[in-house]
DNA sequence: TACTAAATGACCCTTAAAGTCCGTTGTATT
DNA sequence: AATACAACGGACTTTAAGGGTCATTTAGTA
C-alpha cells in the first residue's frame, strides 16, 4: 500500500486517540488545517520535517509513530 | 538534533552494513546519485515517498529504520 | 424530522523548496 | 597513474507547502 496513505492513516489514528480535531492538531503543528485533511487521505507525499512536527503534536517519538502493523510490511 | 541529520546517519549506517556504494543505493532506490550524498550529510529534506524508496533498498522495513536510539527522543 | 454548528473534505492556485542532472574536486587505495 | 567512492556547485524541472474558497459530512438538539 501507498506510504502516504499508511502516513495518513496512522496520523488520524493517533489524533483520534488524543482527541484532536484536525484543526487543533493544524495549529500545534504549525501547518494548515487543510493540509491536515489531505495529509490524512493520503494526498500529500510530506516531508521528513513537516512529519516530523506533526509526530511531535500527536505526542509520540517518531519510533512510536512508525512502531506499527502497517510499517512492519 | 535535526531530523535531517539523524535520517541521514541512519541512512549511512545501515547502508554500510551491507556494503553498498552511495551509487548503487541511489540506482537501487531510482534516485539521483548526488541526492544520496546530501541526503546521507542531512542536507535534504525527503520527502516520504523516496525515503520509502531508500528505506527499501537498504532492506529494512519502515519500522525497522526508525527502530533506532536517535529516534525515541 | 429538520435545524445548526462544528468538523472534515475537495478543489484550485502561487511560491518556495524538493529532486534531477551535469561536471568538477577531494581522498583514499592499489 | 589509475580506479573507486564521496563531496560539492550550479542550473534546471518538478512538486511540496501553504492558503483561499465552497461543499459535504457529522453530531447534537429541539
Amino acid at each position: 500500500m501507498d506510504i502516504k496513505i499508511k502516513v495518513g492513516q496512522r496520523i488520524k489514528e493517533l489524533r483520534k486517540i488524543i482527541l484532536l480535531s484536525q484543526e487543533s492538531l493544524a495549529n500545534k503543528a504549525d501547518v494548515d488545517r487543510t493540509y491536515v485533511t489531505d495529509v490524512e487521505n493520503g494526498r500529500r507525499n510530506v516531508s521528513v520535517e513537516i512529519l516530523e512536527r506533526l509526530i511531535n503534536a500527536l505526542e509520540v517519538t517518531v519510533s512510536e509513530f512508525f512502531n506499527s502493523k502497517e510499517f512492519k510490511k
